[in-house]
DNA sequence: ATTGATTTGTTGAATAGTCAACAAATTGCG
DNA sequence: CGCAATTTGTTGACTATTCAACAAATCAAT
């Protein structure tokens, strides 16, 4: 919680804010610093300040994305798979741009392995899988199972433009969740 | 004329912005410098590099905009009365809440004088009133019933929430300036 | 009027951002 | 391929912004 200086806040939020939206334009290999540095209004050295290189900075933004879900997720360890999931979709939502771009086929390849592990090592954290109706079951067949089918329902939402209400999504894979690890 | 350092650049805007946002919500008096430092996301000392307080801020704010729609005008000088308003009028409409709150009775009394003079002094720039129809009138005259009519028009449509587009408001004061000072 | 709390305007030191210039690396095209 | 143009990453000097601390001014209510 140490104070960040405002100005590293305000430069960094720019830029990741300019990587997104170019992201959505263009590969990721298509953008020069200089794109990010003009779409930022900052200067090209700026980013050197922070970030090593293009990948770097992508790198740190994931890394950024996967901690607040993380944290997300602690915070509503209390809650039933609808109200949670509903947590996670809303943030979803709130990050459109960069949640679509990075799941669609040429975003960050390695994105949605990151994503499932994080899921499934929530899962792990959360449910005891070999109880109830999961008993006799491999632990890790679980929670692949339904890791799996988790970021695969998010990454159908995206990929169609998010034709259902966040609302809906977490309440159908809450339910789904619900019904199977509970 | 890209010699302004890019950091003044932004924390200006950053500045002005948060002004004419919280003039939207309460009375000028009522807002303090912390309240446009928090919303600017700008330390409270830099404001005071830039303007001594908060009435030179927002002098500073409408003599811009006057500045710019002089501008505007000599560069529109070639044009019928119902181009050019329309030039003026997509202004007007891009810094809606600006000119909205400023014409609206206690945003700053002196704008709508300023606003006045501005509009006769272009006219009297770009139109000669004694010739055609309008021999034997007195110029001051004329200016001043067709500076008010104009300006009449724009607060109209300001408080009424701009109930029809720019670009019919734009047709008809143009069409209505022709028909009386071409 | 006397309090106590908030806001103001100013200071000085620390630091993040800017800008221009540079050589090295990469790209792209005939 | 080879060459020109672009992009990269780094540097150093300069400056705008930040932050915390301060006393003075203003406000609000008893």
């Amino acid at each position: 919680m140490s104070k960040v200086d405002r100005r590293i806040a305000k430069s960094q939020e720019a830029i990741k804010n300019a990587v997104t939206e170019l992201m959505s334009e263009k590969n990721i290999d298509d953008i020069t610093i200089q794109d990010i540095a003009d779409r930022a209004n900052v200067n090209r050295g700026t980013i050197y300040l922070h970030y090593t290189d293009k990948y770097d900075l992508l790198d740190k933004m994931i890394e950024e994305h996967i901690n607040n879900l993380r944290v997300l997720c602690r915070s509503a360890s209390e809650m039933t798979f609808q109200e949670g999931n509903y947590v996670w979709f809303e943030y979803f939502e709130r990050h459109y741009v960069f949640f679509s771009t990075m799941l669609a086929s040429k975003g960050a390849p390695s994105f949605r392995s990151r994503f499932l592990d994080l899921v499934i090592e929530e899962f792990k954290a959360e449910v005891d899988v070999t109880k109830g109706k999961n008993v006799g079951f491999h632990e890790d067949v679980i929670l692949q199972f339904f890791g799996s089918a988790i970021v695969g329902a998010v990454e159908w939402w995206f990929k169609n433009g998010m034709p259902l209400p966040a609302r809906v999504m977490a309440e159908q894979t809450g339910a789904l969740l619900d019904r199977n690890l509970e």
